[in-house]
DNA sequence: TCAATGGTGTATGCACTGGCCACATTTGCG
DNA sequence: CGCAAATGTGGCCAGTGCATACACCATTGA
């Protein structure tokens, strides 16, 4: 079912797929959205693409390969969201996190290693990240600005993940209009990141 | 092999274990900080204890309860680990998950749902953070010391799990100093989290 | 002393997965 | 036009989590 009248542009079932490539990343994605099920499946996916088990093998070396593309877009996806609201870019990614959490898990928790893209993408959001440090804070010295940036990167990557895990169990919602506060108060301390403590060992 | 010299007290191989719940959290916790060892497998593990592959699931519903079991022990360590160096928690814990991360990985990600014995651990763990902020940042105020709390407890999450991924690349040594200095930040500002900003939205 | 009982581990089977292979089909380029 | 390369198919294998039915053993109570 659902396997024949979807194929657009290129259209009529044809044994060749169009853009399956592209077709199995967005698939992904949205699968991942899917609130019931369980966890991803290169089958799965490919059956709801009507298309043969190893078809995927294709385009991608393997599994990881494909998550690593589509965490890949994932980060174009946050990078877009935060010309939407400057300002509270924080709760933002917070919310996205929380909305898209399985995407959010991958896009944090996937090896760099496993994809060019994945990497790139993932320099080119942090460097947005400074960007708007820079902007914002008014953050003139470049390395500061990155370790401001890396540390407000780092809260909302733990923001989203304590609150998926239900380890903030009540607080939960009283506490979100909370990081913004954090990264207002990282960003505006300029003394952040005083490089004089020494590196603990190793 | 390895499999009938070490049941301590009750001895020799008999055809009961001897307590195997134990072992199993225990072997699966090493099995978990072992380097190359890809994923871990119930089934794999049954077989490291010389058990068969049923034998687990006498103790625990199915994997995940085990993995909550594990993962729940591993909030322990880091309640322990805190009382030997007070002061610099927050790097302790981030080189704590850096050093398991695997384990890591099951102790902030499983959802609290899955075992009480996690939720327990969870708010004990939580309960000793806001302790160190209330004594050392001399926080009496017990609502905001639980968020500053929650602020570090992330921050060191985001932490962990930027390193882990190689999101931070070449930084990542040079950035680890810079977590005791966030964290230091967020305690004395005590401004943090004025909850005049309402909230973004649902 | 000696069965019944219930806890613990075993054996087996099912549905499913990811990854490999040889093969079929289509497309595009010479 | 024709043929090689790209793309999709189908079958296979090892391995997984989990369910069910069975085997063994330690204790308990008469």
């Amino acid at each position: 079912m659902a396997k024949s009248n979807k194929n657009s542009t290129r259209s009529n079932d044809t044994y060749h797929h169009g853009d399956l490539r592209a077709e199995l990343v967005r698939a992904g994605r949205s699968l991942l959205d899917e609130p019931g099920s369980g966890d991803f499946s290169l089958r799965e996916l490919a059956r709801s693409l009507g298309v043969s088990p190893s078809a995927p093998y294709r385009h991608f070396a393997d599994a990881n390969a494909l998550l690593a593309a589509i965490a890949a877009e994932g980060y174009q996806s946050a990078i877009a969201l935060r010309e939407a609201d400057i300002g509270e870019v924080a709760t933002a990614l917070v919310q996205f996190g929380a909305r898209h959490y399985p995407l959010w898990q991958l896009m944090v928790s996937l090896p760099s290693s496993a994809s060019d893209a994945l990497e790139a993408a993932r320099t080119e959001f942090l460097a947005e990240l400074v960007g708007i440090v820079e902007r914002t804070a008014g953050e003139r010295d470049p390395e500061l600005a990155i370790r401001k940036a890396v540390a407000i990167w780092a809260e909302v990557v733990g923001m989203v993940q304590l609150r998926a895990s239900g380890a903030l169990a009540l607080l939960d919602d009283a506490l979100l209009p909370a990081v913004d506060a954090v990264a207002e108060v990282l960003v505006s301390r300029r003394r952040l990141g005083a490089a004089d403590a020494p590196p603990p060992e190793s």
